[in-house]
DNA sequence: ACAATATAGTTAACATGTTAATTTAATTGG
DNA sequence: CCAATTAAATTAACATGTTAACTATATTGT
């Protein structure tokens, strides 16, 4: 799409502000992955959250809501709404814990392991792709300065 | 707070999975970032998308929607609701471009005005405590690669 | 000129993020 | 043992992200 007139001006004087943004750095750069993994899962009807969930399952299944919660970096409430959703279209069963009335775990039905098995072939192919394009090094350099900044912000 | 057994477990393990995760890694680091920004946000009941807004407005006044969408990263929907929300509490101004009936332009209020000359500084100190803390020098890598990797993935 | 098309913005519908309130069950302290 | 407290999960209420539908206005192509 064209540029407009406003957003040549603001490149020539070096695009103050949002520019040296942090929040907005990471969003973008957040959504530029996003785009290359939400065509396969829309195909599926899945949100990424939801599928966060799913492959939290696939590598251990029957957890418990506040271990996926930690886990899949979802609040309460969200993972309440999601496992909600996901039981209803038979992807995810819930189980009571036995020594604690409050607590349940989640288990994959059938029909989920069948979905993850569909989608985590694409899911990979796009990682690599997103790897390859921008470089096995550099990715690795991304990911420790990414970490080290958490650690930075959380430890003190 | 105390870290579940599974928790250690897998950080014995090495984090499987969500530990190389492009979208989580992203997302966790905007988070971390974000918490640093928001609690004098919330003191003054601005949500991240509202400041931005404001912000845009201040580096240049009675910018058109379509303009703020592009520049604050905002879909049409969101800023509609956003818009109409700093309306009512009258920290924004809607005017009509009189050569062309369906768009308008945002100005500031006064009061609008006072509260960017409120938070601004609170904010840029956050900021500027964020890079102490990191390193100004690996910020700058940081956000070299976070480019890096837009274009990468925007461009082909 | 005018019918067809394109554009700006809003609204609708659904999913998530977030805080607070609520519910149910477990734990604890006297 | 039981009242008070803590904890797990849900629900409520509001804001944003997202796609689709819709409205009003401009532009266009003939």
């Amino acid at each position: 799409m064209a540029r407009t007139k406003n957003e040549l001006e603001l490149l020539e004087e070096g695009l103050r502000d949002f520019d040296r943004s942090l929040p907005m750095s990471l969003l973008k750069a957040r959504e530029a992955v996003m785009r290359e993994f939400l065509p396969s899962l829309r195909s599926h009807q899945l949100s990424p959250e939801q599928w966060r969930v799913i492959r939290a399952l696939v590598q251990e299944d029957g957890l418990e809501l506040a271990e996926i919660s930690l886990r899949c970096f979802l609040l309460a409430p969200s993972l309440s709404r999601i496992s909600q959703n996901l039981e209803k279209r038979n992807i995810v069963e819930r189980k009571n814990v036995d020594s604690d009335q409050r607590r349940s775990k989640l288990f994959l039905t059938k029909e989920g392991r069948k979905l993850f098995e569909t989608l985590a072939p694409e899911s990979e192919q796009q990682y690599l792709e997103i790897a390859n394009k921008f470089g096995e090094e550099k990715l690795d350099t991304l990911y420790e300065l990414l970490s080290d900044l958490v650690n930075v912000l959380n430890k003190p």
